[in-house]
DNA sequence: TGGCGTTTTCACGAGGGCTTGACTGTGGAA
DNA sequence: TTCCACAGTCAAGCCCTCGTGAAAACGCCA
């Protein structure tokens, strides 16, 4: 019943750390040290997840990726030297889930892979339109209609405002609406979020300047103006 | 009840500025001067956090944490050197929960010890609504409403007013509202809480010159009134 | 490769919130 | 009653957050 980790590192100490806190946690470990190695134990094992360090010898954590992601739809928590721009964006882009900078605490890692952990269980089945007083989104369709008036939004902004109506009136985090927009808890410069609903905005509130609809809480982010429900 | 906090060093001097500042915020404080004698006292002693110089003599820093990680689940906080030094030992540092690069000051150190304490112990989940008399405190929404009547308020009203609806009738500090605010308890002016507080009673109390919600309790705190409770 | 729609970033400005310090008010002790 | 320490108040200034427009970066498709 417990879930398995893949961990890979050319470094034994960090191995063995990971892998004393994992399972600590309740996960089965299961190791290798290099890429080749790791791609061979990751077909025979069928892990839940792999934690792995970008550099290795063999075939780097990039190539690993690459390639396991050709065969399996196995979540990627990649470890990273510094926070270099480009192994951050390039282990996103290959399909890293998350990742985490060294030095990093074995705890932290932990903490991570019970998130990712988490946002790979499917979650129950949102219903497939959403309504919000006058307005209908269609995630089927990926539609929008305002007061039976379709709208052409952008698939961020379709995204942000699906997230907003899943709960509408609770307050979303910045943090929460970039994650819900990108699958990834990755660090963004957070006026980006700003900027999506400031164009939002611009196509579902009759008068942007003085939003009704999406109201923005001082310090704590964004939310569904609650009256709307009532019509 | 205080927590306890293992500092080990071998400069005396620098495990006597972080005994008296740490003691100062509350902490009880024991120390070491070497990996070997560090390793007893964290078996005797069983504290809740480790701050250690990662070079030490005996036993250096990183054998140590190696050592009790076996035996307790205990946070540590590194001492390191330099940063430009901190790519070289990338690697080794691991395990340790956060890193303080020297030269550093004790204030910074206190502040990462409240700081991975925290971290460390979650407290436990509040619920989403509190509810005190006709005092309703909404979380997920944000929103506070008054015999129905909804309450606008800043970041840090809403903030203190939490504070204080999660334990009703207790005694809050004025140090305990600033670090509820502000997630540390920064040396900061007393009176800005008076002043918060203030600012809250003019929005909450029915007459607030004669407040009656939240109660001042002189030489100790603030309090929200217990005869609410029975509404 | 070039072009276009989208996303992200950046810098600036406006507004509001927070902090501060001085001053006033008040309760309790002697 | 007097005194002292602590609490309340107020206004000024700083700082932080949000909104915005424009530009850069990016991704995709032809």
């Amino acid at each position: 019943m417990s879930q398995t980790i893949l961990v890979v590192d050319d470094e034994p100490e960090i191995v063995r750390l990971l892998r004393s806190y994992l399972e600590k946690d309740g996960y089965r470990v299961v190791t290798a040290y290099n890429g080749e190695d790791a791609l061979y134990t990751a077909r025979h094992e069928k892990p839940d997840l792999v934690v792995l360090d970008i550099l290795m010898p063999k075939m780097d954590g990039l190539e690993f990726t690459r390639r396991v992601r050709r065969e399996q739809d196995v979540p990627i928590i990649m470890l990273t030297a510094r926070a270099e721009e480009t192994d951050r964006i390039v282990g996103l882009e290959m399909g890293a889930d998350d990742y985490v900078t060294k030095p990093f605490s074995p705890r932290e890692v932990v903490a991570r892979v019970r998130a990712v952990l988490r946002r790979a269980q499917p979650r129950p089945e949102a219903p497939p339109i959403l309504r919000v007083g006058p307005i209908v989104l269609d995630r089927s369709e990926h539609t929008v209609t305002i007061a039976e008036e379709p709208v052409d939004l952008t698939p961020t902004e379709f995204d942000i405002l699906e997230t907003l109506m899943r709960d509408p009136g609770r307050v979303f985090s910045r943090g929460e609406i970039l994650e819900a927009v990108h699958g990834v808890a990755f660090e963004a410069y957070e006026r980006t979020v700003d900027a999506h609903i400031k164009n939002l905005r611009q196509k579902i509130e009759p008068d942007p300047a003085d939003p009704r609809t999406i109201l923005t809480v001082r310090g704590a982010g964004y939310r569904l103006s609650p009256e709307l429900e009532g019509s």
